[in-house]
DNA sequence: AAGAGATGTAATAAATAATATTACATCATG
DNA sequence: CATGATGTAATATTATTTATTACATCTCTT
């Protein structure tokens, strides 16, 4: 039911992968170190970013790699890796159904085209947010 | 940081007081029998709308009544009636400043304006929808 | 003027969700 | 085969939402 910090870190960790690239081998624990948040929580994201094709991380031996040049990331595919069920769970409706009251009895199915609405507009605008467009912002402030 | 259902409960209010108008005096344990949700959620929701300018509600004698025409009433108006910090709450950064990584420290300049873009796009999309076109979707759902 | 039925709001509790941690199986390389 | 890494389940902690209790205050009715 949110845009968690989840998706705040993986960003976090993919610039730090491409800039580590060849300097450093990116372990779980250099990105926990980084981005302050504990190396199962990096692990987990990391292996999410994985299944969804975006990096490779090599499994004893370790180190991620970025395996999609960043313009080709966006981060709408950043955000659906992180959280599978979408933006469906971004936005809550209180449950009301079987109330014998008939605004109780549909207005779920009222909401449901202003949520989708922003859940369009959200999604667009994720899209059109590339990786490689967050690492040009990142090279002009460092 | 997220869209509560506090949203959607006050939308399924204004749509009631909107309906019982002239047939029933709307109180708030009516309208939690409605939703669903306790008394005082709803008194604190009603109290939010009201302090937006939204409805009226008579000290003690009771009875919420909108007090602007339903197509002058914006999904974004509701939310931001109950969420005064706006969408800024909506989404999470990680807290890594002062940690001695040159990513760690631009890292919430970077995803600042990507988060902004998605935030006008959630405002202009809630500006787009009136309660009138809601309690329209109701009517003929109804 | 007192009682009934409302609202307003603070304080607290309970439930839910997000994040962190521990533990350990598994893997690849020197 | 020891070392340093990932993958993941299970659990604990923390934060956030939602619900509840309690009560002061208000307005109309009788």
């Amino acid at each position: 039911m949110q845009i968690s910090m989840k998706c705040s870190i993986a960003v976090h960790c993919l610039i730090f992968i491409h800039e580590a690239k060849g300097i450093a081998k990116v372990t779980s624990n250099l990105l926990a170190e980084s981005t302050g948040c504990n190396p199962v929580v990096i692990r987990n994201i990391l292996s999410a970013l994985k299944k969804a094709g975006l990096i490779t991380v090599p499994r004893g031996t370790g180190g991620a790699e970025l395996c999609q040049d960043p313009s080709k990331i966006t981060l709408y595919q950043i955000y659906t890796a992180l959280e599978p069920d979408g933006m469906a769970s971004l936005i809550g409706i209180h449950p009301c159904q079987g109330r014998p009251c008939p605004v109780a009895q549909n207005i779920r199915k009222v909401l449901e085209k202003p949520y989708h609405q922003i859940e369009d507009a959200i999604k667009e605008t994720m899209e059109s947010v590339t990786l490689e467009s967050m690492i040009d912002d990142f090279h002009g402030l460092v």
